[in-house]
DNA sequence: CATGAATGAGCTTTCATTCAT
DNA sequence: GATGAATGAAAGCTCATTCAT
């Protein structure tokens, strides 16, 4: 059992439900079973933990994004995005939950800003590169609003309705982008 | 010069700009010029402050949506509705930065919940109203759709890309709701 | 109504009960519904008030005392203070909470030193002057011995035991020292 | 040197001499030369820390009580707890001082509720089987009076009279209740 | 007399970080 | 690798007191 993994697993998923700021390292070591002692031996600061575990889940994300889809049709690709987007949305609220509050807190902003700039430049790449092949027209446009609309999605899911239908908003948006890529 | 106000004020500043456990009530009567005990006079804690400040936000949202649009064609409202977001959005920021953070943040949405909620129900409903004069089927749906994208648009715009094309996408938008209300 | 007198009333109930450096003066202003201000108009200090207070108690013990008793002989004396102990113990313990808040508690014990020093020479005297009388030897030490000995029961009833027998003590203590004053 | 003993010690002997609350943690701090840090460190609170030391100090009156008097008569036990009693107060003022802050203060009192209640109960119990053996009649009430006499002493010693002639009424007291257990 | 805004000192507690073992 | 004692800065909050009105 590798109990550096284990901090940064705990520490993620404290981070995500609490809070950077909110949550002690303490809190990371008690969950952990460890001395206050070790999560400093591992990690230089409370900080660069952080920055640990972002680029751990940027990571995630490019590989997703890379996996070999060089058969599919744009189409397609938007289709697979959009469905890996929905589920992973459902089973996994806490990894959302984690990048929203990163992302949105002038704090962690701070502390992440480079990596947080490389990722969504990432993002942004690799969803142009698709609406790129749809129709090359406003595709940069077209591309951020895609990622807003799921930002948003993502937002109000998790954070502000707890009755949010996201069945069928998943089903009318899979409508609007397999029929016309709107 | 109400202090009070000064307060209020210059504490939803700060709380927007570094977010709320970022900023101790130290960096508020600092910059308020006013001691520290006078915050905790008229603010029973720093969660009441914040509350306080988060519902007069909610009350100007209310006012803006409650105007006389009496006369109004739902594609005129949303237009307007539109129009009125981008232009706040450019013109200030820190206030859709202030909100933004309080619904993400962890802390914040537990003090902030009943107030979240109310506040949240209310746009559902006057954007519903719209929708639903437009073309009653799925209004619901596409309620939350539009509130998602708008949410995703200034998080985006505020918080990720540093050269989001806030006007370009103005256009897109306003386009795609005015024609059809998709 | 003299809203100072009424404020001296409810800030001897609220020592009583909570403490002197447990109660706020403005616990006492918000009792009496009366602003901050005026109490320190009225009173120097919190200090002052409370000398004020321990002032206006010793009057009182010490007008108990003087009530002409010159026809009674020692023995009526002693049933008579019994008696009076024994019922207002019973009747008004935050007259005693008080006072044995107050003696006992090292910071009243710094702001009250003189006018407790007076009170109790007082108290000794009053009590001495009788067991004189009944039998002057050793008086002094039985004097002690019988104003400790209803200190302790008032403690012990008070503080202590909640099942405290104060009747039966009340009887078993009268029994002792009207028939022999020991 | 085990700091956190020296933190019970000192403390222990501050909120005798002050009182509790009239003890900031920073006082017992700079007295045993030690950061505000440890303090929380060692204990969870200032709350906590009263609570251990008291449970220590009816530890020892447990103890003290426990000690093997089988082969002792209930005359010579009370004239040996008499003895204890007496030299105590005089050797160990703190002790007692600490003992009748504690159970005096409203404060104080909450706090340790549960804890006084069990030492007391304990001390009755004791006493109780003392006089028990004695002269089971009036057991319980003798019992009280016992202690209640023993309790007003020390408050009178300790707090009242500065001229408290101890002695002679440790004398008195012992002749009383050596001769015939009243 | 009466109010309540304003001050400032001081309190308990939290917490990231350091360091000897 | 691992522990936990120890530090010190900083936070939110309380409260007696002052003062202009």
């Amino acid at each position: 059992m590798d109990k550096r993994e284990r901090l940064i697993e705990i520490a993620t998923k404290l981070f995500s439900e609490r809070g950077f700021e909110n949550t002690p390292l303490s809190a990371v070591c008690e969950t952990a079973n460890v001395s206050k002692g070790l999560i400093s031996h591992h990690f230089k600061s409370k900080n660069s933990l952080l920055r640990e575990i972002f680029m751990k889940t940027t990571k995630l994300i490019v590989e997703i994004n890379k996996t070999d889809k060089v058969n599919q049709t744009p189409q397609e690709r938007l289709l697979e995005l959009l469905e890996s987007f929905f589920s992973q949305l459902e089973a996994d609220k806490l990894f959302f939950q984690f990048n929203l509050n990163m992302m949105v807190h002038p704090k962690t902003r701070e502390v992440l800003n480079d990596l947080i700039k490389e990722r969504s430049s990432f993002i942004l790449e690799a969803t142009k590169s698709i609406f790129d092949k749809l129709d090359a027209k406003n595709s940069l446009i077209k591309s951020h609003i895609f990622i807003a609309e799921l930002d948003g999605i993502a937002l109000n899911y998790l954070g502000i309705y707890d009755d949010f239908p996201l069945k069928q908003i998943k089903e009318h948006i899979m409508k609007k982008y397999i029929n016309n890529g709107n």
